[in-house]
DNA sequence: ACGGGGATTTTCT
DNA sequence: GAAAATCCCCGTG
């Protein structure tokens, strides 16, 4: 699969919409990141809303801080968060001023597999991009991304690509404790790489044929 | 200054 | 399954 040219950049109205909505449709679109004049990237296979209201679990719930400033900001913008020495990522949503986002679970690999496998220290292609963490280090993605412009940076994007639309299925998030019961976490039904429970899959997730280059 | 907890990952049993 | 690793952030004193 070709790399996607500039011009297949999802537009900011794509993210000026509900972080549900737009959770939902980042499934299949390809996660790019330029490192050392290479690609690195992949199709987005899960993902999380997080919303500005009603919602005990987003880290806007308890208002603008230094910290989470990022996700304030204008849809389209990164919000890059720490945690556990680690970082995750998250697309924000809707207008400025709203803190609202969607947090960027997993990718199925697709571009410079071999170098985010080597970002990550492992040959396991498996656990490479499974899980928000995970594919922050594959993709070399830290602190320094906090508040980059997804439509105009160059070092990081989202883009379209001519792609199978995945059955998409809807379950609770993962790993937080208050608002657990809402149905925010998007994922491609069978994809190999989505993190957390295989029993949530309708169909068993299979592993894919590595594509011919 | 101090300390608890976190949208996680790894490694062990 | 469970616990440790590990660091940043924020509320409290």
């Amino acid at each position: 699969m070709k790399v996607p040219p500039r011009r297949n950049r999802l537009p900011r109205a794509f993210y000026d919409r509900d972080p549900a909505t737009v959770a939902r449709e980042l499934l299949g679109k390809a996660l790019l990141r330029r490192s050392d004049g290479q690609w690195l990237g992949g199709l987005i296979v899960e993902t999380e809303a997080y919303l500005s209201s009603g919602d005990l679990a987003s880290h806007s719930a308890r208002g603008k801080k230094r910290s989470n400033a990022a996700m304030f900001g204008p849809p389209g913008t990164l919000y890059v968060y720490p945690i556990h020495a680690k970082y995750c990522m998250n697309a924000v949503t809707q207008a400025e001023g709203i803190g609202s986002a969607v947090l960027i679970r997993a990718i199925e690999p697709v571009w410079g597999t071999p170098q985010m496998q080597a970002n990550r220290e492992t040959d396991d292609l498996r656990r490479t991009t499974r899980g928000p963490a995970m594919l922050c280090q594959a993709l070399r993605v830290d602190r320094d991304f906090d508040a980059v412009d997804l439509l105009a940076s160059d070092e990081i994007t989202i883009a379209s690509v001519r792609s199978e639309p995945p059955r998409i299925v809807a379950s609770k998030r993962i790993g937080i404790s208050s608002s657990a019961d809402l149905m925010l976490r998007f994922f491609a039904d069978g994809n190999w790489f989505v993190s957390g429970r295989v029993s949530d899959h309708r169909s068993r997730p299979t592993k894919p044929i590595p594509e011919k280059t």
